[in-house]
DNA sequence: ACAAAAGTGTTTGGCGTACACCCATGA
DNA sequence: TCATGGGTGTACGCCAAACACTTTTGT
């Protein structure tokens, strides 16, 4: 949705409330996250949206990541609400209307105090179609080790998010829906590694996830590796379902 | 602040905006929720506010804490914000608009569709000057046990408090802002007992609460009691802030 | 003396960590 | 046959759960 239409139908949307994701990927055994770079800023952002006066905010953040990558029916967590004052925004879009050569006076409702809240998603690297809006922007995966600066607070909602993940980490399992349907257990492990920030024992981490029964193993070996050849594992879509409901409790 | 104050500076509030706390206290061995009874309503509600343009929305629900409680300084975490689209809060706000006998053209800031962030606090329950707004609610401490049915979503509101501090409870020491600055360890544990909705051990919650280091044995037992006298503890406050900002890793 | 709850000590089992060892595969 | 990482077994130690026992107070 461009800025221009959004500006001409304001009235539908609901005023001063955005929606920003930090949309994490798992790709060449780290974590990567979605940003676009604006053309009109020096800074990247995350992707984010509005929320329509009818439309839910958790199916406005649906809806942005549809948007951006295509995929739905995604694991998708509200994880905080940002309203601090220094936020910024005002300044920041100001600047943006400029760069559009819209008018302040077409664009009150942007130009309005805004409070946002904060998703995160899981998604897969490779069924990810990242989506620019218009040629005034790219879209990149960007790794977590290697994020720029951000506009406004969206380091800190990025951070926040990552904190998120690593607590809902002791009480979910995940994967699901950063891994391709077919992982070894290596792979499996590099992505809780990334994701915590630090190594795990490869035996030990082993038989805790054969533990928690989500996981079928597979009658089918990688190849092309010059030693051993590890196993194939897929989730096991109900076990997998069914703990994602009950929570788990293993500390990490 | 009433409503029609707000109403007629309705611009200096951000729209479609509010906040909700819950507010815990702890008397007579059980968890309270400090609740309100609308004379326009059948229903009980949450303390709630809006945001004022210029206010971020921490100190908005601190305002409405202090409004409420008296109370400055205390614990408070936002938890969640809820912006389902079923939350019927025209409806309800039309309602009140007819009990105040204001003309809908008055109050179209108020019967636009709200999001509102959750807030949940701890509180000394002796401490607390529960403040009803006017003559046209009544305030009151519910036990957790004894909630009423509350308006629109505000029931799931409520259980999702009791669930993120259930989950705060593993990592942060509670108990310094809901107990009173002399108490005994079954107090403590009553105090956890209620909050976790289950019985402990009462031995091995004192040894596990006296290895955090958190608590100051005072050279004062309770007396009047027909059996051996229990020992006051008071909060190590130094020590109780330092785990609080690094957090604990404890499983309940 | 007795009831009731505080406070202390001890046992036990499960789980996480660490690590030794064998296995399979490509070069 | 060697390097490399996959997969299995096991021993140790800590901590939480369970419970026996002693202590102190009011009646």
């Amino acid at each position: 949705m461009s800025l221009e239409s959004i500006l001409n139908n304001s009235n539908n949307y609901q005023p001063g409330l955005s929606i920003d994701c930090v949309i994490f990927g798992f790709h060449d055994n780290s974590l990567k996250v979605l940003l676009l770079k604006p053309k009109f800023s020096e800074k990247w952002t995350l992707p984010g949206g509005f929320v329509t006066v009818d439309d839910s905010i958790d199916v406005a953040a649906v809806n942005v990541l549809k948007e951006r990558t295509g995929l739905t029916g995604i694991f998708l967590r509200q994880f905080a609400t940002f309203g601090d004052i220094n936020r910024d925004e005002i300044d920041f879009n100001t600047k943006v209307l400029e760069f559009f050569k819209i008018p302040k006076e077409n664009a009150k409702w942007y130009l309005q105090r805004f409070v946002t809240i904060g998703y995160y998603a899981l998604v897969d690297f490779f069924e990810t179609i990242p989506s620019a809006n218009g040629k005034y922007e790219i879209i990149e995966w960007i790794d977590l080790n290697n994020i720029p600066e951000l506009i406004l607070d969206h380091n800190k909602i990025l951070n926040k998010a990552l904190e998120n993940l690593r607590l809902e980490l002791n009480s979910l399992p995940i994967g699901f829906n950063l891994l391709p349907e077919k992982f070894t257990m290596t792979e499996l492990q590099k992505l809780y590694e990334t994701i915590l920030g630090r190594e795990l024992d490869r035996r030990n981490f082993f038989r805790k996830m054969n533990s928690i029964g989500i996981l079928k193993k597979l009658d089918e070996k990688k190849s092309n590796v010059s030693h051993k050849a590890p196993n194939f594992y897929c989730f096991d879509t109900e076990n997998y379902q069914k703990v994602l409901k009950d929570g788990l409790n293993m500390g990490w």
